[in-house]
DNA sequence: GTCAATAAGAAACATAACGTTCCTTATATT
DNA sequence: AATATAAGGAACGTTATGTTTCTTATTGAC
């Protein structure tokens, strides 16, 4: 009989592993499923080696979204600019980037849930980093669909970056407060965002 | 020597009790002092009392959040219309809004954060009644700014809801997620609230 | 490849909170 | 004043926390 492969874990790879499985208890089972013994039977570990990296599981569970925002910093903003699709008009591509943003709607909500489950329990928000990569995503693709538009004659300069940000931010906004009335792409485009585009070209 | 007073509280007076001093401990001490034990002693009641209405201090919790989001519910949209002041212009009033609103911020965020607790914990989020309620508000107060702009002859007609409800919207957006970047409300107005207000006039 | 250092796994223990049951006592209602 | 209702309190078993100690697997240096 063969000796079973060997494989115990250690470091980073167990403390992923550990990571995941608190993430996944949390949102199947509810926080009253996020246990170090749950955790530990899940991740095929050990109690001790919880109670060495965390004082407790609201600790583990702060520590497993930090980490996960992290994995996911940037999101949803940095769609693929390579591919972004060129409507022909300033509009039409304001649209087809809310029309994205509202398709990851479902992922933008776990993503603040998160966020802010963070916040509740650590007391703090987590830190600017994660924000200044969202920020940097929406500038990004905000101003090459600017620099089309101002090839195209319909604005003469790059918005700010508040403006630049509305798209992504108001998206998420109503994804999480007010879910049931976001108004639609084409609403959102012609009612906010479009204006402020188009304000203040001078 | 007299009996001391008898106050044994019942039914909805010590539920409230109950829920305050749930909400203390979470907001002072953390989610792990929410415990049955604790919020039994804090609120001079017994676990037997608890353990009747809750199934487990996080049910608890949310019942809390609940309970403290229909108080306080329209929140903060709802300023005093009566005394708003005529600053003499749309852009003047509209930032007038925005300063009331950014005065509110530490509120929002208890607000905010309480909110998305309760969908982290719950799993779903609280009901849309709430939202109704804010939206009232915000509707309300939007179109006192707007008629008096009519009849100074800056803009033609009231905004839709969803321009209405732009700015404490944003404001909150920013106040939760983005706070150390959330412009100021003179930026806000004069780059997205303004410009919307003023298309779709026609 | 061997050995030492490091870290994980496992077991035992004490403490604290959970969850339930039963009974007593205060309050409210008739 | 009598009765119904609900809170307070105690006891008990269960479960999870938090700590300690030891064994065992993995890693890396030699």
């Amino acid at each position: 009989m063969e000796k079973e492969t060997q494989t115990r874990k250690r470091g980073l790879a167990l403390e992923q592993t550990i990571y995941a499985v608190t993430l996944r208890l949390f949102d199947q089972e509810g926080i009253d499923a996020v246990t170090f013994k749950n955790v530990a039977h899940y991740a095929k570990t050990s109690r001790s080696v919880l109670y060495r990296r965390w004082d407790s599981p609201s600790a583990l569970l702060v520590a497993a979204v930090h980490h996960w925002a992290h994995e996911n910093s940037g999101f949803p903003e940095n769609l693929d600019k390579q591919s972004f699709p060129d409507t022909g008009s300033l509009r039409g591509d304001l649209i087809e980037n809310a029309r994205q943003i509202e398709g990851l709607h479902e992922r933008i909500s776990q993503y603040l849930i998160k966020f802010t489950l963070y916040q509740a329990v650590n007391g703090e928000a987590i830190g600017d980093d994660l924000l200044k990569k969202a920020e940097e995503g929406a500038v990004t693709l905000g101003t090459l669909l600017a620099t089309r538009a101002i090839n195209r004659g319909e604005i003469k300069k790059v918005p700010t970056t508040e403006v630049l940000m509305l798209l992504g931010n108001i998206r998420r906004y109503y994804a999480f407060i007010a879910t049931q009335q976001a108004p639609n792409p084409e609403e959102l485009i012609d009612q906010i965002v479009l204006p402020a585009w188009l304000a203040n070209q001078q």
